[in-house]
DNA sequence: ACGCACATGTAAGCAGTTACATGATTTG
DNA sequence: CAAATCATGTAACTGCTTACATGTGCGT
């Protein structure tokens, strides 16, 4: 069986965009342009990165530094197979979408625990929103600068820039409904909540699309 | 270490609900309920009930079914323990939300592969968006007539149903407005597509809220 | 009677994480 | 010059997935 392995295309393309990377300069790479979208660790980018050496798709060397005893950098770049097999995995399918929003689990068993344990789990994923509006802000302000590494990409990396700042703001104004929502029930009895409860149901499908149809 | 086990609480959170479930029923109500938010395999909810025997918090009944050979069965309960830790749990603060985006990862690599490519990414964002509205509609039009399972918890899964809606909606919406925007391309020169990308960042940024003050 | 799907798991293996190690560099 | 931080990894562990096993019931 074949396993796809994600973040060895992920590294892949990153060594396709410079002629070298030392492995933390990957790491750094990953955790700053893509831990939104692609979130892993450094060891696992350390891992990767041999890994592709294994596999062909990348050559390494390993440096010596200045002081005597540092710990040797290992230099990678990548490979003609390496540029052969990104050029096949960016033609193949991507794998479906994965949320894992705990704060989402919570919510739904949130009549097991209290009002504030529910008010709680909301907050989080505001919090979740202010922290990719910081981030953003950022890098958005680099780009119209014209100041931002891969500056060259912005055509694409705009696209990026687009979905994250959307997955945001959708965040953030759910969290905020909610949070008026759960206000409001103070004085209602079981009955009223549920009734709200379908309000709200109803709201959020009359904004549906009309079904697409298969041609 | 503590591994946080989100799995188990949200096992936990289920057997909570109802006095005693199947390891197949519970499966089941994950992967129905749950898998848009914390999608994990059967297999898993197998090991985390055992585990959750092991733990204290679930007692289980082997039960022998019609046919001679059939295959025991494994009822579970909560604990009085049980009960505890899942409030405990409640009241502890989530894990941030992590979203997997591979198309993402895609469309930031792009110019490392064809202009299709980079189509069939966005439209893989687009199908995963169509996915949940189908299964959302069904799921809301449940709790429009008053049908569906887990009824009397409405006016907490009102709030998961919206968000789900909401994610769909916004997802769904960066693919066409992605799709035009690829589309836009044809016939400009690099500079005007790099002009055409600052554009998409200054009117995704535009949407940002006001930052909040910190008190 | 035969084939197929379903129910109820088990087994093997990989991807990913946290924790730690070690010397260099910077800073107070 | 001691303390904190950084660079560059390694080690140990675990959650999760896919693939398989085995027997039952059902449709035809």
């Amino acid at each position: 069986m074949v396993r796809s392995s994600t973040t060895g295309h992920a590294l892949l393309g990153l060594l396709a965009l410079r002629p070298s990377w030392t492995a933390t300069e990957l790491a750094d790479q990953i955790s700053r342009n893509m831990r939104f979208f692609w979130p892993r660790a450094a060891s696992r980018v350390f891992a990767e990165s041999k890994a592709a050496v294994d596999r062909g798709w990348a050559l390494s060397r390993s440096e010596s530094r200045a002081g005597q005893g540092a710990p040797r950098r290992t230099r990678y770049r990548i490979s003609a197979a390496g540029r052969q097999e990104l050029k096949l995995w960016l033609a193949s399918p991507p794998r479906g979408t994965v949320l894992e929003c705990e704060a989402l689990l919570r919510v739904l068993l949130a009549d097991l625990g209290t009002v504030d344990d529910l008010r709680r789990a909301i907050e989080s994923v505001g919090d979740d929103a202010d922290e990719l509006f910081s981030v953003a802000s950022m890098v958005g302000s680099e780009y119209l600068e014209g100041t931002a590494p891969f500056q060259d990409d912005v055509h694409v990396r705009a696209l990026v820039f687009d979905y994250l700042a959307g997955f945001a703001t959708f965040t953030h104004d759910w969290s905020e409904r909610s949070r008026a929502y759960v206000d409001s029930w103070s004085g209602m009895d079981p009955e009223a909540r549920a009734e709200a409860g379908v309000g709200l149901v109803r709201r959020s499908m009359a904004k549906f699309p009309r079904q697409r149809e298969h041609h």
